[in-house]
RNA sequence: CCGGAGGUAGUUCAGUUGGUAGAACGGGGGACUGUAAAUCCCUAUGUCGGUGGUUCAAGUCCGCCCCUCCGGACCA
């Protein structure tokens, strides 16, 4: 089974909140010789559901449409971002047993094969490819404190906290990373553009690793992924007429630091079951409606055949829709309730996760599961 | 390095002349809705930055230390 140009095309682009650099991804997809892509991970003890499937569906489709995946294991930046209390060590024990794994398992839920998954370890890397650092300075030289500063956000704090001048090593890292790796495709949600976009503006500019394909200088390609918006009441409620919504769900995005507001891929079935149930769902209101867009960029961007929700004949009986545009239409006229929805989603996602679950069950796979749970614990207690 | 302002609940802060640590928001639980939200009840928060001292008694007074923010100084 071999793909056409286009359909390479369609599958990497597909569902992306955008990509930037379309014109040089066809170009190179013309060209049939390998792509590489990568997409970082910091190091943390859990993948939260929007790592799990809206990254990670991405990297499956990148990998059928024949690219070379890379996973970066971002030890140093999550070092630099103070996981695991700044501990090096610690990071570093989980990145390279059960980090991995983990992500093994969620390539394997959604039907990619784990084999075709390679890791690359930041630290490991740089040692083994001292010019790393000439590329971080040539990036670092070639773009401003503000931008460095604007970019910053993406690790999660506040504008205006306290932040140690490591952080601001950050970003220009990042890039430097993709230029050193030979990357063509990098990925991220699209919380990861300014920093990407500090990449694409200095790449002209590196001498040190500079970014070459097919013998030609090419600007390595960003492709960036919707954020799932968090299911809590927005901030604001009712929305003003004049806001923009975008804004409004990218203000509402997941955080893993609050528990309530994330779930996680290995969460309890009634946990996730639970989470789902909390979430903020008007009735009627397809407006601002974060479990209805969890039903589009989760359900509906992989079930393109429809889906049918089953409820008791008491409440209507089942009920199918052709795709998202005709569940807002029913949802909006209440044809369907919010708990038929919830339900539905719940059950989807503790399906979906069913896999990975077990994947873990295994003794060796469950002893490094519970190792990391130990670690999360002798880490809460030093920061008490 | 000097000066100023700070460090109290998850967060923002209040805390009288020293006398058992508070509010709001957030969290948890319940009522009401076929979910959640809103509303109404109930509820838990904590080494008061650390340490030594004064005192019957210290968040509060004194000494030392740590950290953050602002300003200044230094800039061969």
């Amino acid at each position: 089974m071999t793909l056409s140009t286009q359909e390479r095309f369609d599958l990497i682009t597909n569902n992306l909140e955008e990509i930037i650099g379309a014109d040089e991804l066809k170009m190179m997809l013309e060209s049939g010789k390998e792509i590489n892509h990568y997409v970082g991970f910091e190091i943390s003890g859990k993948l939260h559901i929007g790592q799990a499937v809206m990254i990670m569906q991405k990297v499956k489709d990148l990998m059928d449409a024949g690219i070379k995946v890379h996973i970066f294991l971002a030890d140093w930046h999550s070092y630099l971002n103070d996981k695991f209390a700044g501990d090096l060590v610690l990071i570093k024990e989980v990145a390279d047993g059960y980090f991995k794994e983990i992500f093994k398992a969620a390539i394997l839920m959604l039907g990619g094969d784990p084999e075709k998954l390679n890791f690359i370890t930041a630290s490991e890397y740089y040692s083994s490819h001292p010019d790393f650092w000439l590329t971080f300075l040539e990036v670092s030289k070639n773009t401003t404190l503000s931008r460095i500063e604007r970019s910053i956000s993406i690790m999660g704090r506040e504008e205006g906290a306290a932040k140690d001048f490591g952080s601001l090593a950050y970003p220009p890292m990042q890039a430097a990373d993709i230029f050193a790796m030979n990357i063509q495709i990098a990925q991220g949600g699209i919380d990861q553009r300014k920093i990407h976009v500090i990449m694409r503006d200095t790449a002209d500019k590196i001498k040190t690793n500079a970014p070459m394909f097919d013998g030609k200088r090419v600007k390595p390609v960003a492709i960036h992924t919707k954020l799932l918006p968090s299911l809590a009441k927005p901030a604001i409620w009712p929305i003003p007429e004049d806001m923009d919504k975008r804004e409004l769900l990218n203000k509402g995005k997941m955080s893993k630091s609050d528990p309530n507001s994330a779930m996680f891929m290995m969460d309890d079935p009634q946990v996730i079951r639970k989470k789902i149930m909390k979430g903020f769902c008007m009735e009627k209101e397809i407006g601002y409606n974060p479990i209805l867009e969890w039903m589009d960029m989760i359900v509906f961007a992989r079930e393109t055949g429809g889906i049918t929700i089953e409820r008791p004949d008491e409440h209507g009986g089942n009920i199918s829709f052709a795709d998202y545009a005709d569940l807002q239409t029913k949802f909006e006229n209440g044809d369907v309730h919010p708990i038929d929805v919830k339900n539905y989603l719940a059950d989807y996602l503790i399906n979906l996760f069913a896999p990975a679950r077990a994947y873990f069950e295994e003794p060796s796979k469950k002893a490094m599961l519970e190792r990391v749970e130990e670690i999360l614990e002798i880490i809460s207690k030093k920061k008490k």
